[in-house]
DNA sequence: CCTAACTCCTGCATGC
DNA sequence: TGCATGCAGGAGTTAG
């Protein structure tokens, strides 16, 4: 599931790949790819042809490649999207939704997604204030890893809330980059429960928590990322291997590291929290 | 305005 | 064996 560390390290492969290459030609091989861009598939690849990518950039789990000042190439992985660069002779696997050539002939990138959770369009710059972002993504909140990022505006907001702590992470209006998996994986480095009310939470609690999302946020990205399955790689297709460091995320029963209880799996939002049933106390009053 | 449920989708694991 | 069900879940939309 391509979260914060995953669409990094896809963004630094296309910055390294794709960047300063001028697009060709683009075939849209399923139109739900670009269901988001009111241009529809044939406006979408017409608008990208001939265009030169200037830059690979991103904000949470949003990436985008600029074109010029003015517009972006906006892409979203969903759960299983993935961006690869080969040689445009390989054959094309069933999951390709779209294909972009280059005019130097080279390597092709392909937009892959097995759930079709992912999206592609053509976006304009949002104007103004500080650092230019795509036009949809304005509501995002910058991730932690951003010079933008305010920690005590962060803090502030949070305690403001009247929610679950795990339920504030997840909002990418307030924070984002962060997903079920390191959302958990915090939540266990900073001996918080998932249902913990933000409202309650104390000032050193929001920083150790602040503290947690930040390391392990860089310490999946060292790692290239988290791979259960092959559902996420880099560009070139690679796994990343932070799968093997994680605490509690999909290891439920199997022993806490700090204090050997069993993880415990619960249901939340229709999907799973993991946690440890010692090192994170259940409030009395959980708040879901 | 704020919060939370609902919805989109495919493939794999599980159970009868 | 085959079919039904559950599960994985990000974020826009809708409802309250």
């Amino acid at each position: 599931m391509p979260e914060l560390p995953e669409v990094e390290t896809v963004r630094a492969g296309l910055d390294r790949h794709v960047v300063g290459r001028t697009i060709a030609g683009v075939q849209v091989l399923h139109p739900r790819a670009v269901r988001r861009d009111p241009a529809g598939p044939a406006g979408f690849a017409a608008a990208l042809a001939g265009r030169p990518l200037k830059r690979a950039e991103r904000r949470g789990k949003y990436l985008w490649l600029a074109l010029d000042d003015d517009e972006a190439l906006l892409a979203h992985l969903g759960m299983s999207g993935q961006l690869l660069v080969g040689d445009p002779d390989r054959p094309l696997s069933p999951h390709v939704r779209a294909r972009f050539t280059f005019t130097d002939g080279g390597a092709d990138l392909r937009f892959t997604d097995q759930r079709t959770f992912g999206h592609l369009m053509m976006v304009p710059f949002a104007p103004g204030e500080g650092r230019a972002v795509p036009a949809p993504i304005a509501h995002i909140a910058p991730d932690p890893l951003e010079a933008a990022f305010d920690p005590a505006g962060f803090a502030a907001r949070l305690t403001r809330r009247r929610t679950g702590v795990k339920r504030a992470l997840l909002d990418q209006s307030l924070i984002s980059g962060v997903g079920n998996i390191y959302a958990d994986e915090a939540l266990w480095r900073a001996r918080l429960h998932w249902a913990r009310p933000t409202e309650a939470l104390r000032p050193a609690e929001v920083s150790r928590l602040l503290g947690a999302v930040l390391g392990v946020l860089t310490a999946a990205l060292r790692a290239g990322g988290t791979s259960f399955d092959a559902l996420y790689v880099n560009v070139n297709g690679e796994s990343g291997f932070f799968d093997r460091s994680l605490e509690v995320y999909g290891r439920a029963g199997e022993p806490c590291s700090r204090c050997g209880s069993p993880i415990r799996r619960d249901a939340f939002m229709n999907r799973s929290s993991y946690s440890c049933p010692h090192c994170q106390v259940r409030p009395r009053r959980p708040r879901l």
